[in-house]
DNA sequence: TATAAAATTTAGGCTTCCCTAAAAGAGAAA
DNA sequence: TTTCTCTTTTAGGGAAGCCTAAATTTTATA
C-alpha cells in the first residue's frame, strides 16, 4: 500500500498485461509477462515486487501475481480509456486498426476522468452505466441506430441529446451555461426562419439559425 | 548530432519551452528555463547539454540555447500538436480550457503523423496547409462560418466537405473505399426517400437514408 | 578594474526502468 | 527421494531525469 501519485506508463501497462493474462482466475506467470511485454523476466519480477509494494498486485515470490481490488479498478479503467480512445480513432477518425491501437495505447496513461467522460459521451455511450465499467466494448450498431442533426434542422416538440457543437471555446462556453453540451438532453420548442427556442435543464433560451446550425442533435 | 529515436516526453518539453522563450530571437538562458518549467537550473543544464549533443539546439556554456533547425521542426510539430489536440478538446468535447491543456500536453508527445493529420482534417483545417506549418493559430470564426449537415439532409446538387462519419469502423472502411472520409469533397447528385446518389473522386455510389444521416458534411 | 552578487555548471546521489549473468527455488522424472 | 531442468529471483550495471551542494563563470557595481 502506498501515494496516491499518478502511476507510471510502465506501471500501468504491467498491470493491464496481468489483467488480460489472468482472464482464466489464475495467477499470472512472470515468464508469460515478459512474453507479452517483451521485457526480460528480471525486469518483470522487479516491476510486479514494486507494484506490491503499491498494494495493486498480490505478488508471491515463485507463484506469479494476481490484481488486487485496488490493482483491478486500474485495469478496468485503463482498460476502458483504451476502448473509448481506440474507437475515436478508428470511427471518428478512421485511423487504420494498427495504428489506433498503438496511440491509443500511449494515450489511455494520460487521459483524466473528465475528458474519459466526455469522450464517452461524445462515442453515443452513458457515462453514467460507463462508470460501473460493465461496457468494455459497446457495439456502436445497435438495433435502431441514432440519426444526427444540426438543431437548425430538427422538428418543433423534438427532443434529442447534443452530440457535438461545432464552435469555439467562447460560443460553446456561453451554450454550456445554457445547458447546451455535449450529452445533455434538450427539446426544440419553437422555431421559425431566425430564431429556435429551445428548453434545456437550465431553462428556455433562443438561438439564432447560424448557431443552431452547428450543434448536432442525437435522436 | 544523433540517432532518429524518439524523443522523450521530457525532451520534447524542453524543446517546446525553449521556443517559447525564444520569441525575442535572443538565446534563451538557463534560469528562465528552469522558472518556467519549474525544474532546477542544474537539471536544465543536464537536458540541454542532451539536447546539444543531439544537435537539436545550440548550447555554449553559460551562454544559453537557441534552436537549431532541427529543433525547431521539432517545436513546431508539438506546437501544432497541441493547438489542435486542444482546440480538439475544447471545442469539440467540451472540454475546460485548463484542463484542455493540460491533456493536450501530455497528449501532444503521443500522437503520429497519420493521426495529426486526420485530427486537423476533423478540426477543419486543410492539412496541405498544415503541413507548412503556418497556421498554428487558425481562427475558427471566419467571416462566414461553415454549416454542418447530414448527407440526408443535403440538398441536390450541393458540394460539402465530409467531416465527420457517425459510424463502426467496418463501415467507414467501406465508405471511405467509394472516397467518403473526413476531408474529402462529395456531391449530392440526386435523391429520393430511400437512395442518395453521391459523387466522390472515386466515382458515383449509392447509400442508404440511414447511413446518410450519419455523414457530416460541411459546407 | 577589482570584487561581490547572481547565474551557471559540475559533482555526486537517488529512483525508475531496462539489461545480463549468476544464484536459488520449484517441479518432474528416474 | 534425489537429481536434473526450467523458472524465477537476486546482484550488479547503465541511461534518463530529477535533486542538493559545491565549484565556477559572468555581470554588475563600487
Amino acid at each position: 500500500m502506498a501515494s496516491m501519485d499518478a502511476l507510471s506508463e510502465s506501471a500501468e501497462m504491467m498491470i493491464k498485461n496481468i489483467n488480460e493474462l489472468a482472464a482464466d482466475g489464475k495467477r499470472v506467470r512472470t515468464s508469460d509477462l515478459a512474453a507479452k511485454t517483451k521485457l526480460k523476466p528480471a525486469t518483470v519480477t522487479e516491476m510486479i515486487q514494486r507494484l506490491g509494494d503499491l498494494g495493486l498486485v498480490d505478488y508471491e515470490a515463485y507463484h506469479g501475481v494476481h490484481l488486487t481490488k485496488q490493482g483491478q479498478h486500474v485495469a478496468d479503467v485503463i482498460e476502458h480509456r483504451f476502448n473509448i480512445l481506440e474507437r475515436f480513432l478508428t470511427e471518428i477518425l478512421g485511423v487504420e486498426t494498427n495504428e489506433a491501437s498503438e496511440v491509443a495505447c500511449r494515450m489511455e496513461h494520460v487521459l483524466t476522468r473528465d475528458v474519459e467522460h466526455k469522450l464517452t459521451t461524445f462515442l453515443g455511450i452513458d457515462p453514467k452505466k460507463e462508470s460501473e465499467l460493465f461496457c468494455h466494448k459497446i457495439n456502436i450498431n445497435e438495433n435502431d441506430s441514432p440519426k444526427y442533426l444540426p438543431l437548425s434542422n430538427y422538428s418543433k416538440g423534438k427532443k434529442g441529446t447534443v452530440k457535438l457543437i461545432f464552435e469555439d471555446e467562447h460560443l460553446s462556453k456561453i451554450l454550456k451555461e445554457q445547458g447546451i453540451r455535449p450529452g445533455n438532453k434538450i427539446m426544440l420548442k419553437n422555431n421559425d426562419e431566425k430564431v429556435y427556442n429551445v428548453e434545456t435543464d437550465k431553462g428556455n433560451f433562443s438561438i439564432d439559425r447560424k448557431t443552431a446550425s452547428k450543434i448536432i442533435i442525437q435522436n
